[in-house]
DNA sequence: GGCAGCCATGGAAGAATCTTTCGTGAAATT
DNA sequence: AATTTCACGAAAGATTCTTCCATGGCTGCC
């Protein structure tokens, strides 16, 4: 881990994972510093690139895309080429929360969030196998989100 | 999807779901109403629970936990005990982000974070083999994070 | 040991923002 | 058509943010 990190910013970093809206004195006051020093080392750990951005996390259910179901694909052939076409064309669908190439018996695996199974049969019919050089791909539906998307622990 | 929504709540969600930070000025400017309307309708849709909570994404690199895997798990039995407690052992673990249980040649997929490969064989060892009621693990090195939490899209 | 330079800190104050109250007007209902 | 309901925007006090400045501790170098 970054020795660039001192208690102060670990705590303030892990406050602000779990509450990004905290106001600057809330998080002043919960770290022990003033709100001087807070702003500029939140400012600094935002500059420095250990905060990607703040994101309201939105209840899937409630905007209609309360299903998950994970994907995993298997292309026609194992080219530079293909594996990038693949990429580029999965990037840019909507309902792709994760794509990511792993070692093992698929290329890639793929978590989406749709609105509900014949959503989902639909978008696998229209989006997914048309993707470029798929050969296979195997789906996952989710019964029980026991832990989705939790904070990252540091 | 809620029909309770209409344009601007959208517009709202999608933009403090790319932006937490935004303040309430710069929302009502965007979305085009004053920033007494939007505060009220801001406060609303949290109270109605369409933001589940506002998070600091943290650069995983940043702080040490730079290497995804992807796991599936197979249990002994498929008893409803048998999964109340691997449940509730899974969610514990701090590497674990997503825990789900899933319909196919695995039980539970995860989705977790190490440091890198050495810190995963360890914890594999010690903790994920050590759940309870674990038959066999499929282990899914992530080579390459073509697209990792995107934004939900509604 | 002493001294200079460097850096982070906290107080303070102006600027900006938030949050609530109030009155208005539109839409739906009776 | 009258009434109720609801959401809206303006306004203002309270809060917060953001920056400047002086202080104090730490490091490195005489």
């Amino acid at each position: 881990m970054a020795a660039r990190l001192d208690r102060i910013d670990l705590k303030m970093l892990r406050l602000l994972q779990k509450n990004g809206r905290l106001s600057n004195a809330e998080l002043a006051d919960q770290v022990g510093v003033s709100p001087a020093t807070c702003h500029r080392r939140t400012q600094a750990l935002f500059d420095e690139g250990f905060v990607a951005g703040v994101r309201a996390m939105v209840a899937p259910r409630k905007v209609g895309k309360g299903t998950l179901v994970m994907v995993g694909v298997v292309l026609d052939r194992s080219t530079p080429e293909s594996f990038a076409s693949f990429e580029q064309a999965a990037a840019k669908l909507k309902c792709v929360l994760d794509c990511h190439l792993v070692a093992g018996d698929f290329d890639y695996f793929l978590k989406i969030r749709v609105g509900d199974m014949e959503d989902f049969n639909r978008i696998h019919g229209d989006q997914l196998i048309a993707l470029p050089g798929v050969r296979q791909t195997r789906t996952f539906f989710v019964m029980k989100e026991v832990v989705d998307n939790a904070a990252l622990e540091f």
